[in-house]
DNA sequence: AGTGCAGTTGACTTT
DNA sequence: TAAAGTCAACTGCAC
């Protein structure tokens, strides 16, 4: 790599700088639909400035990606409303951004063919199987053309890690990135027009027409950079008060959570946007006098904080390794659950299971509510995440393969090193973190104690006359059970025994412990005590009690973070 | 008034 | 981002 910085901060390319022709620049907008700091559409308009190059704004509907089965039709959905706004962008500075329906090899052959030699940008994208593989494909073209393809980091993921120095090295890393300045979106750049033959262009509307509206969901949140700042800025300035507090409850989550998750993944918004929107806003909380500053505000942006930190954390383990996507990241928990997606059908009983966790029809009355909420909205609570997840890999034993994908699909949100990283710790295959088993029961209680939330996504249990407060988080104990809603799909406390009687011999076994500690050298956080910072104290004599404990019984099972 | 005891709470461990 | 169990300290109360 060789940058240089230009006076604004913008690193620039260098060997773009030294090139004997300006080539026209190919900006490949991807997963990161922004005019606002991003690095590839800046550098481009800044080389273009300086060298008379041309620059083509591109955003290619890729058929195939969206037939993918992690993907849905309300991604694309999303993803068209922050191409919509992106168009805007462009075109208040003069551009236009060319939208194409077609395979990505098929549009470059084009251009190539079309305009001659020239330039491909865009963001360093840690994306699926499936547009890991196409950048490969699209590497190997540009290599055979003599293309320059330059990619930029977009987030804190680092690309080649391991030659970097591996983990112990990755939040220096990364904190290098986040600290850096917000990037200047370009001005009065030299916009390329092109219209291809052959290929599908025009507007917007034209390039997702085909797109099937059925399956998009209308109370989703919707993408754009105007949803996104309003988004942000409402949370900042109120919402984000009580986040530390409500954020865990589906009731208040709603309102009380940023709501940016989505933005985050279609690149409406830069994490490293959010970070310091997030410093600027404690910032002037902290200068207020001490009678001025709001109960918990201050806590509730730490806490916010470290949840943006997390993002690329888990992250980073895709980029690390692809194949976490669908494959035990620790083998020794391989066949334990029935990988229908590899090797085997389910069974009917496992059909059933999946089919009434997917639908919510399991008869547990706060998990079948999160996941209508979650199929209505596009979205639920991280904590509500953890619990669908937990059920569906515990109590119903199903791998989190095809769990994980209905809720790659149900989530608007979808970001798939966060979400593979997540389908695999809460199903308890990376034999670095604590088993956590919920208990719907009992989350339904804490979180949702009234039934409130309940009654608000199944109708069966609306009527309080027919269904009491006290019940309704267990109605198959009433005497007559509440008529069009199913009974428990399995019993909780024998699923629940069961699986705790597989799981915990298997991550006991010294094989499976040995590939842990390669997990963790891999993939785990270096963050010490994180858990106990995030209960907002140190606790150095347990800490110490603890070490100890793992020194004397070196043979037992470590609790790492993942 | 101090003692015994059932029940509660919280810190910590185990699964 | 769990839940259940253990244990010691504590509490309220009867005697």
């Amino acid at each position: 790599m060789h940058l240089v910085h230009s006076r604004i901060g913008l690193p620039l390319i260098y060997s773009l700088m030294n090139s004997p022709q300006a080539l026209p620049i190919v900006v490949w907008f991807k997963r990161d639909l922004r005019w606002h700091d991003h690095a590839p559409l800046a550098n481009a308009a800044s080389w273009a400035s300086a060298s008379g190059a041309m620059v083509l704004p591109l955003w290619v509907y890729e058929p195939e990606l969206w037939a993918q089965p992690d993907m849905a039709p309300q991604h694309s959905g999303f993803a068209q409303e922050c191409v919509h706004d992106l168009e805007r962008w462009i075109a208040q500075d003069g551009g236009k951004l060319c939208l194409l329906r077609a395979e990505m090899l098929v549009v470059l052959q084009a251009l190539h063919a079309q305009i001659g030699a020239f330039t491909l940008v865009s963001h360093e994208e840690t994306g699926n199987g499936w547009t890991f593989a196409r950048d490969l494909a699209v590497a190997a073209w540009c290599a055979g053309k003599g293309v320059e393809w330059r990619e930029f980091p977009g987030n804190g993921v680092v690309r080649r890690l391991s030659a970097l120095g591996g983990r112990d090295r990755w939040s220096r890393l990364k904190a290098g990135r986040m600290d850096a300045p917000v990037i200047a979106p370009p001005q009065a750049v030299r916009w390329l027009d092109w219209h291809v033959a052959g290929l599908p262009v025009d507007t917007s509307h034209g390039v997702f027409q085909s797109t099937s509206p059925v399956g998009d969901l209308p109370d989703r949140k919707h993408g754009g950079r105007t949803a996104a700042e309003t988004e942000l800025a409402s949370f900042l300035k109120h919402r984000a008060q009580h986040y530390r507090f409500e954020m865990s409850s589906p009731v208040t989550a709603a309102q009380t959570c940023s709501r940016i998750s989505a933005h985050l993944a279609w690149g409406s918004l830069s994490i490293r946007e959010c970070l310091h929107a997030v410093t600027a806003r404690r910032l002037a909380l902290q200068a207020l006098p001490a009678e001025k500053r709001l109960t918990g505000f201050l806590q509730s942006l730490r806490s916010f904080e470290g949840r943006l930190h997390w993002h690329c954390h888990f992250i980073q383990k895709l980029e690390s390794e692809p194949a976490i996507e669908f494959k035990n990241v620790n083998r020794g928990f391989d066949g334990l659950r029935n990988e229908a997606d590899s090797a085997g059908e389910l069974s009917v009983v496992e059909q059933q299971r999946l089919a009434a966790w997917c639908s919510g029809d399991t008869g547990y009355p706060f998990v079948d509510a999160c996941m209508r909420s979650l199929l209505a909205t596009g979205w639920i609570n991280f904590r509500m995440r953890a619990m669908l997840m937990s059920f569906a890999s515990y109590q119903l034993w199903l791998h989190w393969r095809p769990t994980g994908l209905h809720l790659a699909r149900a989530f608007t949100d979808y970001e798939p090193g966060i979400h593979w990283s997540q389908c695999q710790m809460q199903s308890g295959v990376t034999g670095i973190n604590t088993i956590r088993i919920y208990c719907p029961v009992k989350q339904s209680r804490d979180q949702d104690p009234s039934g409130a939330f309940i009654r608000a996504w199944l109708p069966a249990l609306r009527d309080p006359a027919l269904v009491p407060d006290t019940l309704i988080h267990e109605p198959w104990r009433m005497l007559t059970p509440p008529p069009g809603y199913p009974a428990p799909i399995v019993d909780l406390k024998a699923a629940t025994l069961a699986a705790k009687n597989r799981i915990y011999p298997r991550k006991a076994e010294p094989e499976v412990q040995a590939q842990a500690r390669q997990v963790f050298d891999k993939h785990g956080s270096r963050a010490s005590n994180r858990a106990a910072m995030e209960r907002g104290g140190q606790r150095p004599a347990a800490a110490s009690k603890q070490g100890s404990a793992v020194a004397q019984n070196g043979a037992q099972q470590m609790q790492l973070d993942w």
